[in-house]
DNA sequence: ACTATCATACTACACCGGTAGTAGAGTCTC
DNA sequence: GAGACTCTACTACCGGTGTAGTATGATAGT
């Protein structure tokens, strides 16, 4: 389970793949002490969502997780215990409450149209 | 924002429409102390999501926060930190990892045909 | 070799969350 | 009216999180 700060960290590192602390600074929204994103960084390595190499004289951090996982996990959670275990009511909700563009509605129509396709409908 | 427990506490109140300590207990899935539940409640009542009226002797407690509040709230957070701020990706990332029947799917599928209608779409 | 620089390691600390014990107040029952 | 029961109030404690300071080690320039 990520906290939300690592979560921030965890985003710098699978969208460039890799980073050290000082690359992860540069691209983290909020503005911390160097030291405070190390830590983060180690904790993250200590509860095995990502590990290091050398780099120089600095080390490189690796995830060791995707952040599909990271997604799922946390969509489960969620859906655990905010919508009764059900993902339809999760969706239903989404789609309800808006947020989403007429192109996104349809385009998620769409998507669901394929993979009904694939499950057999006619 | 609610933390894992002062939601199951809290899906106890939504359920209910309100409740006291002893009813909580009772209806909540993991057993836990008297004293343990009364803490969360006064936590959620400090925290402005419920108030308390008397009851005989006991306190009844009631919900300021609809469920759908939480649960946007949630599905805000995770957005945000797991999904770039697209709510389009979580939908695709739910559709597409599964654990939805066919006709979950299709249910979706309507909802969001009907969406695109009410919103101008031929 | 000395010093400035930069990186990590270690430590700290306040706050929160999960869990629960103990104290004390009201009530019921003889 | 004294004990048993039932509540709430207050307090505590541990582990985790967010944030960062200090110590220490490597390195590069001069």
């Amino acid at each position: 389970m990520l906290t939300g700060r690592e979560m921030d960290v965890m985003n710098v590192l699978w969208i460039r793949g890799s980073a050290t602390v000082a690359e992860v600074l540069e691209n983290i929204s909020d503005d911390l002490a160097y030291t405070t994103v190390l830590t983060i960084l180690r904790r993250l390595e200590k509860k095995g969502h990502i590990r290091h190499d050398p780099d120089g004289k600095a080390h490189r951090y690796i995830p060791l997780i995707a952040r599909e996982e990271a997604q799922d996990s946390a969509i489960q959670r969620v859906t655990r215990k905010l919508f009764s275990d059900s993902p339809e009511l999760l969706m239903n909700r989404l789609v309800r409450k808006g947020g989403l563009s007429k192109e996104q509605l349809r385009d998620l129509r769409d998507l669901l149209d394929e993979r009904l396709k694939e499950r057999g409908e006619g």
